[in-house]
DNA sequence: ACGACAGATAAGCATGTACTTATGTGATTC
DNA sequence: GAATCACATAAGTACATGCTTATCTGTCGT
């Protein structure tokens, strides 16, 4: 199941640190070390992990790796999301206004 | 921090099947567990991991407890996805559709 | 070809987590 | 008011998870 490996790999905040810093632009896997207080092989896990639930994908660049935000999981979450509108009261609107901001 | 609980509550594939059952209306926990092979007690636990995220909220209705989903976690996790929607790719029109069903 | 570098993988360990059985707490029924 | 029911809590246990150190793989510069 899909949705399992996402909503695992975004339950570590450390997971979720990097992938908000990835998000601010693609990366190797040095770059995104600093600034957060990992070790290498952590961070590798860590890329491991986020990789195989689809929030992120590599580039191999020479003897880099470039990573960068994988929309397809982003996607998931979405879809997963969308199975209970039901239950979205007025931030409806706030959704709205997002919408029409990624339509321009 | 409420995102780490809460992804943290949905990283668990039995949460989520109680919280999706949940989804289709409110019940008791003695109705939720059947469909679900669960002990009395891995159902209470699960529901508190649930209610301390925000993702499910309780009634007391005499000796039994009233739970359903509590809009506050889903509007939690719209607005973690939201801060991703750079990396929304041609499945804008997918939500765009979405929307719309929403908000009929 | 060799050393340095970027990154992945392996193995071990400490802590977290989801379960179990047992028991506690209130509300209901007789 | 005693038994029963719905549910919560406690304590223990097996397994998952995130880290560490050590080592391996592949690429680059010289």
């Amino acid at each position: 199941m899909v949705e399992n490996e996402i909503f695992r790999a975004l339950a570590d905040p450390t997971r979720r640190a990097i992938f908000e810093k990835l998000a601010t632009g693609g990366m190797n896997a040095s770059a995104l070390r600093d600034g957060i207080d990992i070790s290498q092989p952590a961070m590798s896990q860590h890329l491991a992990v986020l990789r195989s639930a689809g929030l992120v994908r590599e580039e191999r660049q020479g003897r880099f790796v470039n990573y960068e935000v994988d929309p397809e999981g982003l996607a998931l979450i979405a879809q997963w999301l969308a199975k209970y509108r039901a239950y979205w009261p007025a931030r409806i609107e706030a959704l709205k206004v997002l919408l029409k901001d990624m339509d321009q």
